[in-house]
DNA sequence: TCCCTAATACGACGGATGTTGCGTTAAGAT
DNA sequence: ATCTTAACGCAACATCCGTCGTATTAGGGA
């Protein structure tokens, strides 16, 4: 998106200072959080002009974006653990792990995505495509005949995952792993 | 928070002030949403200097959590259906109601929430205060027997509420209310 | 090796946003 | 009715943020 095919000159230049850019970012967000993260701070760091991270970025949620889909796994799936809860435990921790990250990109990510539709967009394109990737855990516990056929997969993942959003990003209260297991167990429950 | 035991003089002018600028807010909240809210906006519909709105509420942030404060309804209680299914199920049809509103508060205050410390402080506030409030629920379960005296309130409004906020506003997707129902249900049938 | 031009650097500019000092108005006490 | 001063209006100012025109650098093909 950001990266498109551009058939000019990827290469070279263009790559390290985009490079050097992400690694400011990372930096910047690590040392002042999301409300200090400002074009210039990134510009000064990076050793990169302020135009040229406007041109090429436009905006901090830009910016942010950017290191979104730098850091995103393209071959990421599911653990597989052998049964629907176990699997469900896994995704949590991978969620819990996410969100209480110090610096948490998928918290400062979040923060952007209530700032412009850009960040927006790709917040929901990235959750789009880890929640149907997650889909994978319903459907192997289907074939193992450890739940009904007709079970829905986003309704299952949200009862899941949801909570460890709620608490931890809108509640801004702490949550334990154990807690989030609990949801992975109960989750899990609503089904059988 | 925002008008405390001030001796001095919180009457007339001052009151007028207040109504008009929190009237103004809601009014260009409703036409250009969160993201065209301007103080300079506020003054210019309100009539009200700019300077004023600077001094008193310093922030667009600051005037969504006096609105928030404003429209804070001190006698709610949760409604009481006789049964934990059904008032969850109230619960989570206020929820839904909240965010679905357009232009909703609660999704205004969710987006300054995140820039400034002071409107994520009066949320959590708000929230640590509702769901305080709604635990009553529980209790009133127990009361009758319907469910075991240790069961953990703040989990299970968190499960029965949760993915309403994750899939809302968060994942900016749309939610029927059935589907708000169904999570209640679930939240409700994992305590039994 | 040379050339073309995409990508970046530089500096200046304009607009929006927030601040400050001071004058004016009116709430509330006497 | 009068006085005090909190709250507000006003205008100038400072700052930050994003943009634009132009010069410079370096990738990649000939």
């Amino acid at each position: 998106m950001t990266d498109d095919v551009r058939a000019s000159r990827p290469g070279g230049r263009t790559a390290r200072v985009r490079s050097d850019v992400l690694a400011a970012v990372e930096s910047e967000l690590a040392e002042h959080g999301y409300d200090g993260l400002t074009i210039d701070a990134v510009a000064a760091r990076s050793g990169v002009h302020r135009t040229t991270l406007y041109r090429r970025w436009k905006t901090v949620p830009g910016l942010l974006v950017d290191l979104l889909e730098a850091g995103a796994d393209d071959a990421w799936e599911p653990a597989d653990t052998g049964t629907l809860e176990g699997d469900l435990i896994e995704v949590n921790r991978e969620v819990h792990a996410a969100l209480t990250a110090r610096p948490s990109v998928t918290q400062a990510v979040i923060a952007a995505s209530f700032r412009t539709p850009e960040a927006a967009d790709a917040l929901t394109c990235f959750w789009e495509d880890r929640y149907a990737r997650t889909a994978l855990v319903v459907s192997r516990a289907v074939a193992r005949g450890e739940i009904p056929a007709g079970t829905n997969a986003h309704q299952l993942l949200l009862t899941a995952t949801a909570p460890l959003y709620h608490q931890l990003v809108l509640l801004r209260q702490p949550m334990t792993r154990d807690q989030a297991d609990r949801h992975a167990r109960i989750a899990a429950a609503s089904v059988r």
